[in-house]
DNA sequence: ACAAAAGTGTTTACTCTACACCCATGG
DNA sequence: CCATGGGTGTAGAGTAAACACTTTTGT
C-alpha cells in the first residue's frame, strides 16, 4: 500500500480526502458433521445494531497491535473449542455502504470484512456459549438471511471449501489422526455431494497418489467388514504439492 | 465484519483498544510483450520516504466513498492509459509492521494492502510519464529488490496468473478480437513456460473445447503458411464456466 | 444364512503425449 | 526450391467411469 506518487494526492496536503478504516474479520466456519452427513456452518446471533437478532457469521474487528490472521484464529478461539483445524483468507469486502454503521455523521468511517473460511473438525468442536449470545451450526442448506452481506462471503466460502477439498489435503485436518477409505469419502460426499466419484474409483486413484499410509490396524463399527486404518503421510505428500492434483 | 459479541470488546467502553486502518491498494498488473516473448511488471519509483528511491508496486489509498475495487482501477488509469484488461482482487496483507509508517508516534495508524492483480494489453498500454515519477515494464526474472513487502505480493500475483491461466480465459482480455492460434500459444507460453505443452497438442485441445471461433480470415506475417484468425466466443464458453476446465 | 460394509478387478471409452508429416507462403 | 511457420493425423500410454464381484464381519 504504498503512498500514492502523483502530488495531488501524496502530498500531506492533499486535497482528496482519505478514508479511515475499522478492519473486521469475519470467518465462514464449516464443519462436516459425519453422523448425519451434513455440511455445517457455525453462525452467531447478533444483539446489538446494526441487524440486532439475526444470524452473523463469527467477527470481531482488529486490535492494536493484531494481525489479520491473529484476529481469526481469536475470533474462532471464542466460539468454539477445536483442535485441529484448516484456517485461510478469503476474500476483503470492503466497498462503501456494505455496513449501515458507515453514516456520514459517524466521523466518515469505513468498515471493512477480511473474510476468513475455516474447517473444523465436528466432533471435538465444543461451542462456548457464553448465556448471552446465541451460537449454532446450521446445515449449510438452511441457513438463514444473515446480517450484512454475509450470505455472500458464504457463498464465496463454500466455493473456495470445494475447490480447496478437491486440489488440497485440507481433509486430513480434520479427520482423526488414523481414519478409513470410508470416513474420508463420506466426507468428500458430504461437501461436493453425491456422485462426485464412486467408491471404488476414489479408493483407487487415492492409493495410487500413495500418501496414505496403511496402519496395518482395522476398526470394526456394526456390520460390515472390518476397514484398514489409514494415516496421511505429510512427507509423501510434499513432491505432489502445486501440482494440480485432483482428489475426486 | 460484525462486531464482536462479547461484552469485554464489544462495547463502546471496551478496554481493547481497537486499530486504525488507512487502506491501500496495490496492484501487481502484469503484460505480456509478444514480440520479445517476455512477462513484464509495472514498477514505479517511490520519491517519498519510507523507501525512497525504491521501486515499488503502483498501489494509493483508498478515498473516502470509494470501493477497493474502484482504487485499483484507478491506480491503473493514473499509470497507464490501456483499453483491454482484466483485474482481480489478489489477497490482502495486513501485519502490523509490515508499513514503516505505523510508528506508535504516529497515531497508531495501521497500514493495510488490498492487493489486486492486473493483465493488461502490452501493445495498447501507454505509460503515463508525468515527468517526476519514474514508471517501468519490467520483465518477471528482472524485477529488483521492491519497497515493503512487494516482493512477496508479487510472487504471490505471479502464482495467481498462471493458475488464472490454466482455468480461465483471461487470455482473451488480452488479446486482440481476432488472433491467431500461434498468438495465443505464444502467450501461454510466456507466461507458463516452455513445455506446458507442444503446440499441436494445445491446438488440438482448445478448438475442441468448441469456444474459438474461426473467422474464415487468414493472416500473413513473413514467411510461413498464412494462419486462420479466430475469435473468442463468449457465449459458447458459457457452460464451461465453473467447470475445471484446463487449458494446458 | 444374510445383510452390510470393505475391498478388488475388469471392461470400455476417452484423453494425453510425443511425434511424424503435409500445406501454403515469402524470399 | 527451401526455410518458415500453420495445420493434421496417429500410435501408445495412461486415466476415468461404470459396474461386477469377492471378502469379512455382525446379527
Amino acid at each position: 500500500m504504498s503512498a500514492k506518487l502523483h502530488r495531488t494526492s501524496d502530498h500531506p496536503l492533499s486535497p482528496v480526502p482519505l478514508a479511515d478504516f475499522k478492519v473486521g474479520v469475519d470467518n465462514v466456519i464449516f464443519s462436516v458433521d459425519t453422523q448425519q452427513n451434513r455440511l455445517m456452518v457455525l453462525v452467531v446471533m447478533r444483539h446489538d445494531e446494526p441487524f440486532a437478532g439475526y444470524w452473523s457469521l463469527p467477527g470481531t474487528l482488529v486490535r492494536q497491535g493484531e494481525s489479520l490472521e491473529a484476529a481469526a484464529y481469536r475470533v474462532l478461539a471464542e466460539k468454539i473449542r477445536v483442535n485441529t483445524l484448516y484456517l485461510e483468507q478469503l476474500y476483503t469486502f470492503g466497498g462503501p455502504d456494505r455496513d449501515p454503521r458507515e453514516s456520514p455523521q459517524a466521523f466518515n468511517v469505513r468498515y471493512l470484512s477480511v473474510s476468513h473460511f475455516a474447517l473444523v473438525r465436528f466432533e471435538d468442536a465444543e461451542l462456548i456459549a457464553d448465556g448471552v449470545s446465541g451460537i449454532a451450526w446450521y446445515p449449510l442448506a438452511q441457513v438463514p438471511q444473515l446480517a450484512f452481506d454475509h450470505n455472500e462471503i458464504l457463498t464465496y466460502g463454500y466455493r473456495r471449501l470445494r475447490n480447496k477439498l478437491e486440489y488440497s489435503p485440507i481433509a486430513f485436518d480434520v479427520l482423526p489422526e488414523v481414519f478409513t477409505l470410508g470416513d474420508l469419502y463420506q466426507l468428500y460426499v458430504t461437501v461436493l455431494g453425491e456422485g462426485f466419484s464412486d467408491y471404488s474409483n476414489f479408493r483407487a486413484r487415492l492409493l495410487k497418489l500413495g500418501f496414505l499410509q496403511d496402519t496395518g490396524q482395522k476398526t470394526s463399527r456394526g456390520a460390515g467388514r472390518p476397514a484398514s486404518l489409514y494415516r496421511f503421510d505429510a512427507a509423501a505428500f510434499e513432491p505432489l504439492k502445486e501440482k494440480a492434483m485432483v482428489f475426486i
